[in-house]
DNA sequence: AAGCAAATTGACAGCGCTGTCATTTATGCC
DNA sequence: GGCATAAATGACAGCGCTGTCAATTTGCTT
């Protein structure tokens, strides 16, 4: 049948219990002995069982990712953050569970606590935009689960992984400055997630170091869907003077804005440069493909999952990774006529 | 601390077993004794912990979703069949994990038995384009391992949903008919997915029974990719006939269609007529809206999962549930000039 | 009311592992 | 070499639940 702990001990002419930690990677076992039992291990093909594990250890060997698809329209982003957290999660023989938990209504502590003691991860990965519920953040900490976020708007103590998008924003509208763009607009992310507040900050820390007053009417508003993007652009075309340059806060916008612009027969690039953010796989399948920021979105989810997992292993406490942005300049920018 | 079966127990005046016939609703307790073994659960808030009763119990509780996200780009659709599946598992008090499995590779068989033997879920739900990789299905049969499938190609005793691709395809393409178009093309998907297969089966019999001959320039190669779709496009705009309509085997090829008929300067739908095939939230975005098929993702997802626990917990074997689908006509058909 | 089968309930061991603590073995030092 | 100390190993109980099977109660018959 299955190969126990107890069949490796005996193949390896140890106790149970020495089994058990080499098993767990714990101190006070020589070399020799660990070795002896690793060959075992291997031999016996040994697969330890996670539910006597859990049981006798009390702890699950589990990860949750935690997510709202509500309010998040982008499913690639999620499903590439997904990717990356198991395959760390993989790698440390942890499981993961992906819970979609709606912030929306009344009841959403009693389903936080529901998840916890049913399932009773180790810890919990976080994605935007519920980084920074603050109802669910005190309640992680009130019940003493470890967790980690991927892109958090307030840092502090917070362990996870982030990117400077107020400085990767600041790039991409720098790059349009140098084509000589002046006339530079904006399309806004939904209103109070952190992403769309740092690409906005970005824009402007660009515009104002060009010396370039704000021109309020070239700033709008727009919700990270294609749809948004159509309509705000829309807008930016019906002004009296039109922009030269549109920097949407996501790709889905910016392709909005493509689309708009063929409306209104202006050409991308000739009459109009786009740039978006994310570099999701639509922006490369465009034409022309969009200049984007490139978030790698998989490894954040990676590295989120290993800062969470380090800690749990007591590792240290956990920091909060920054990754490097790449500015993926594509057919879609181009000098201004 | 943590209230145990054992604490449900005393205050019902029970025996721990009991309480265990009533948790696992086991037949042989009198409805007297079951309901205030209920009420005891209730006012206690008791919540079984998993592990002990899947190491007791020998099962797991789990179900694992497979897919292989490799040969699949739309995560959209993977998503919301993920959502469904959870839905399910959910509210039938299991838990669910995702697993990627590619297929390319030759160490798959020992990466699928690594999967069983290290989280032994009870049950497994394939989603296309796995469902009918026949080594996969040979070994989920070697191990014992109840399956349902999303979709799968070939039928027989699988269990599951599926859609009438084929019924739906030639109910698009007689949408296009009924408008007046003969000059209709047909933009297929990969090569060996069943609903690559079954969508042109559905346009050939559509064809056929307008007492149209196949012409082989209007059929094309693509690959379920926004990309594939312009490729394919301007391939069909070269022709000195050109087509009035373009079927396309999914809504990102559609996309890819329009675009195409952009840069040819042929509007949509004045000049061509453009429908797709998933009714993808992009499909509602574009303008002109997309003339698609609508395939309850979500609704599938949760109908499989609901098959296989069926069939898990013994209420018979479960079935190969057909869904219908829905005729979206958006704005992207129109009648031929 | 006794007698019997069927339905209901309970006692107890054990699922496979780890925590605690006792015991054995190695190491360093004078 | 002898002793103190630290490192390595093992014995054993028990995590919270369910399977097995025995004990008890119930319902029905005669």
């Amino acid at each position: 049948m299955r190969v126990r702990l107890e069949d490796v001990a005996r193949a390896a002419s140890v106790s149970p219990k020495t089994v058990s930690r080499v098993l767990n990677d714990e101190a006070n076992v020589t070399d020799a002995t660990r070795q002896r039992v690793r060959a075992a291990m291997e031999a016996m093909d040994y697969r330890p069982h996670p539910s006597a594990r859990s049981l006798a250890g009390n702890r699950s060997f589990l990860v949750a990712m935690l997510y709202d698809n509500n309010d998040n329209p982008a499913s690639t982003y999620l499903a590439e953050i997904q990717d990356g957290v198991l395959e760390a999660c993989d790698a440390h023989r942890y499981s993961m569970m992906v819970r979609p938990l709606r912030m929306r209504g009344d009841d959403f502590i009693r389903r936080f606590d529901a998840l916890i003691s049913d399932h009773h991860p180790d810890g919990v990965v976080l994605t935007p935009p519920i980084t920074d519920y603050a109802p669910l953040l005190k309640r992680l900490r009130e019940s003493n689960v470890p967790y980690a976020s991927v892109s958090p708007q307030r840092r502090g103590k917070t362990i996870g992984v982030t990117m400077d998008e107020q400085r990767a924003a600041r790039a991409i509208v720098e790059h349009l400055l140098e084509l000589g763009h002046r006339r530079i607009a904006h399309v806004i992310g939904i209103a109070d997630h952190g992403a769309s507040r740092w690409r906005l900050a970005g824009y402007r820390e660009a515009m104002a170091a060009a010396g370039l007053p704000e021109d309020p009417a070239l700033v709008v508003q727009g919700a990270f869907t294609f749809g948004s993007g159509v309509e705000a652009a829309r807008k930016l075309f019906a002004l009296a003077k039109r922009p030269t340059a549109v920097f949407a806060a996501n790709d889905d916008m910016a392709t909005g804005v493509m689309w708009a612009a063929g409306e209104y027969g202006l050409k991308v690039p000739h009459d109009l440069s786009v740039c978006g953010f994310d570099d999701t796989p639509l922006s490369r399948q465009l034409w022309p493909a969009l200049t984007t920021i490139q978030q790698p979105s998989r490894e954040m989810g990676k590295i989120a999952a290993e800062q969470l997992l380090g800690a749990l292993r007591g590792h240290g406490a956990g920091q909060l990774v920054q990754v490097p942005f790449v500015l993926q300049i594509r057919g879609s920018t181009a000098a201004v006529p």
